[in-house]
DNA sequence: AACTCGGGGGC
DNA sequence: GCCCCAGAGTT
């Protein structure tokens, strides 16, 4: 079935059914009470692959820690990082941070101001630059988010696997084509993805009291469960960390990731990483330097452990604490340092470390 | 085109 | 369990 065949008919009630809905079921979002392209920026870097729930606390503090963009630029990165603790993907505030300094210094502060110019920003992508071009700048740029990718599979009947690069092509297609009928880019752009997480859900959609019901493909056809087609994600990696944890009096031992691994520039401790769970600390095959801080040390509590499971990760987590006497403390392995108590709070931790300083520490 | 990058919430 | 979330960058 070929889905354009069916597009002038559908597309002229589509539209402004969506906005007449939005504007009856909107919420009420701190960042659509703007249109600074900073506070909007901001909005939509936290909302990549984030709830609305969960990235509106983060949002609030956000603006409240640096009002400005200029603020933004001369932040500390450990503490913007520390601001981000539990948000996830931490590029994303990396990122942030090196286009905010990018605009203030580079670009006199201005903020780009167009789709184009939007794109060539670290961290900004297709879809961020259409947000913030269309909810800042009025640009007539249609976004094409997950909800986007729901709510057009299903409306027009696009059984295309929307991972794929056509099928992204297709849907960018047709969503440029009906953003050409909207009174309002930016509200028809919120309008559709809006619709999407409220009304068109992924999993039980609301059907029967949908304004486009008469016009849905996959409701006239008993689709709504099909679409959107997906293919299936890799299966999980499983991976062993084992942590020890130095201690000297209450100053604790921790390092900086910078591997290109998961979690970097956030803090842990001591990680020996195995290839199969490793429950016993006299099994672990440690170098011989730390093994001689290990004999030294003392063992001070019972070893715990802990899971912490990533979309494409599960983490199963052993912590050991050694306590080192005083002579030893000045023998940390490379990259380790010492920390009090209170050092450690301002530092970013991955939510698998924070939960363990806190149940075991805090 | 395929991989990698977090964490949480809903069912 | 499984799916998905106002995706982007790298390989």
């Amino acid at each position: 079935m070929n889905w354009q065949s069916d597009l002038n008919v559908i597309e002229t009630v589509f539209v402004p059914s969506l906005e007449r809905w939005y504007e009856y079921h909107k919420r009420d979002l701190p960042w659509r009470h703007t249109r600074n392209p900073y506070y909007i920026w901001l909005s939509e870097v936290i909302l990549q692959q984030t709830r609305v729930a969960q990235g509106k606390p983060y949002y609030e503090r956000f603006i409240a820690a640096y009002p400005t963009i200029n603020d933004l630029a001369h932040a500390d990165e450990r503490e913007l990082l520390r601001l981000w603790q539990g948000l996830g993907y931490y590029s994303r505030a990396r990122n942030l941070h090196q286009t905010a300094r990018h605009i203030t210094e580079q670009l006199n502060g201005k903020f780009p101001e167009t789709y184009h110019e939007l794109l060539k920003m670290k961290g900004i992508g297709v879809y961020t630059a259409a947000a913030i071009a269309s909810f800042a700048f009025g640009e007539r740029v249609s976004v094409v988010d997950g909800n986007v990718y729901r709510v057009l599979a299903r409306v027009f009947g696009i059984d295309e696997d929307i991972t794929t690069t056509s099928a992204k092509k297709t849907f960018a297609a047709l969503a440029a084509r009906l953003i050409q009928q909207a009174s309002d880019p930016a509200t028809y752009n919120q309008a559709i993805m809006e619709f999407g997480a409220i009304q068109c859900t992924p999993v039980a959609p609301d059907c029967l009291l949908c304004p486009v019901q008469q016009q849905c493909v996959a409701y006239l056809t008993g689709q709504q469960n099909r679409l959107p087609i997906k293919a299936k994600k890799a299966p999980v990696r499983n991976r062993y960390f084992q942590y020890l944890i130095f201690k000297n009096g209450d100053k604790i031992a921790m390092r900086e990731r910078t591997d290109r691994d998961i979690w970097q520039n956030l803090y842990d401790f001591y990680l020996l990483e195995t290839d199969e769970p490793k429950p016993m600390l006299r099994d672990l095959l440690l170098p011989d330097s730390v093994n001689e801080l290990v004999q030294q040390g003392v063992l001070s509590t019972m070893p715990t452990g802990a899971m912490q499971l990533l979309s494409h990760q599960r983490i199963q987590a052993m912590f050991y604490v050694i306590d080192l006497p005083d002579k030893l403390a000045g023998h940390l392995p490379t990259g380790l340092k010492w920390y009090s108590q209170a050092m450690i709070g301002d530092l970013p931790k991955p939510v698998l470390i924070a939960n363990y300083l806190e149940k075991s520490f805090g």
